[in-house]
DNA sequence: TGAATTTTGTTGCAAAAGCCTCGTTCTGGT
DNA sequence: ACCAGAACGAGGCTTTTGCAACAAAATTCA
């Protein structure tokens, strides 16, 4: 894309119109803050006919760029979305579920950290609606979206910004989460095993251990789905934990481990 | 088509409808996971009509939780964009060739202190459709998303969350900044005055001054709307900047004071 | 159980978006 | 300047969406 100065070389004389290649660029750009732009819009905005802003969004849409929808087009999903089929819905569900009984579990004044994550994003929107005005320290750019607008105070991590799970990593934020030490922390995982859980991300699971650590009540939120799956990097053992919140309570060896443990176990359907 | 009609003849005793308000919820959680959904979509998904769906869109939308599009909804434009109405228009475009303009100053290989703010948000893009490969030091949100999925390496800063600016501001903040040495930085201001730029909000003035200090090159990116505007706070003096990038170059007693620091002038309405 | 209220579905029509074709305008090369 | 090809806009038509009013079903509550 050698296009370095050549914006200053257009003599547009009589009316000013840009180029289909220009056109499409600030299409592209403009998706880049707006989730969606409209065709009528974009029409009025370039003066250009909506044929021609369609032939845009078609072309985008070929390179896979824009997504269509009727009336505009969308930025593409980011990172291939599983389409929400049944089984997918139920878990959501089930998500919403821990969500809401582990932010039953943080007190007023007291302060929580909070791992990256969509069950734990989903504990944010849950601690958002009851109000809890608490400190919360996260690694998670929705987490602290979410609860931004609330009663809770929110201190974000530094460190390497990763675009697929906006979520903040590496050493820095390690060195920060080492400076608190806080009465809660909340973390989910990829995976739970005997051994404890455990993430497929190295730099994640760095994160979740440093939380850990820095913890006097530990909990970890987990969907049983998770059950059994060893991930590629160990978080911690079970000893770290003070408590699990899933849907459904383990069996067989992970409920032996979680018990020799001392791991409360708190399960959202149950009584 | 034939399906759903064979299906609706059973009185569905199993397989219950869900309620509005955890239809709702799935939405915003659909919402949480792509950017867009079509009625028609949902409306196949849930079994309802899709004027329910339009219902329940109107209804999230009244509450902002949702924007709505023609044929379906997308999520609410985080880090409030400016609707482009025809006179607010001006002023954006003014933005982004300033923002444009700014980004060329950029090369492959420097690392950058980015501050928050609308026109530097302006420049991120800008920057990412470049596709420059820098590593990026910012404290805005937005400026980590929109370079994010791109070429660029994100440092976030810790500090404390702003929602109303979607930015981090505070001493850890200032004491992470404190940490790096960097080839350039680019920061916006609310007020650019003789006595040199200034900021409403204390909190962002000193991000801004502790980017100043810890970058060899120093940009202030400047609408002439904000020409002469005295804000609260003093971000730096004239001879902090060593360029400023503006639509128009200032006149008159701000001129004088910018020749007498030997600032240079990038304005993009001139070759 | 039955009435009141809420929620959802249906229908008809207006408006917007989509799609196709063809003629016109613009652009770049010789 | 000229021509060929690409880009664009206009018209005609179909499909989709939106909107409003009313009917049907479900839910709540006494």
């Amino acid at each position: 894309m050698a296009h370095a100065g050549t914006t200053s070389e257009i003599p547009v004389r009589g009316r000013r119109r840009l180029k289909k290649e220009e056109r499409r660029r600030q299409i592209l750009l403009e998706l880049k803050l707006r989730p969606h732009v409209r065709i009528s819009e974009l029409s009025e905005r370039f003066n250009v006919s909506t044929e021609t802003l369609r032939r845009d969004f078609d072309a985008l849409a070929d390179e896979g760029l824009v997504a269509r929808a009727h009336g505009g087009a969308t930025a593409p999903t980011q990172g291939h979305y599983p389409s929400l089929d049944e089984r997918a819905n139920a878990r959501i569900e089930e998500r919403e579920r821990i969500g809401k009984r582990a932010a039953e579990l943080v007190q007023d004044g007291e302060t929580v950290m909070i791992d990256s994550g969509s069950t734990t994003i989903e504990m944010a929107r849950a601690l958002a609606y009851l109000g809890t005005s608490c400190t919360v320290i996260t690694n998670s750019i929705p987490v602290a979206m979410t609860l931004g607008h609330g009663a809770a105070q929110i201190l974000l991590c530094p460190g390497e910004y990763l675009a697929a799970e906006s979520a903040v990593i590496g050493t820095e934020t390690l060195e920060f989460l080492s400076r608190y030490n806080v009465d809660r922390c909340m973390i989910g995982s990829s995976g739970f095993s005997e051994e404890g859980p455990s993430e497929t991300v190295r730099g994640f699971a760095a994160v979740k251990r440093t939380m850990l650590h820095r913890a006097r009540e530990r909990h970890l939120l987990i969907d049983s789905e998770k059950f059994g799956r060893r991930g590629l990097a160990h978080v911690g053992d079970m000893s770290d934990l003070r408590s699990i919140v899933v849907n459904t309570a383990p069996a067989g060896a992970l409920l032996a481990a979680l018990e020799a443990a001392k791991v409360r176990i708190i399960a959202t359907d149950e009584g």
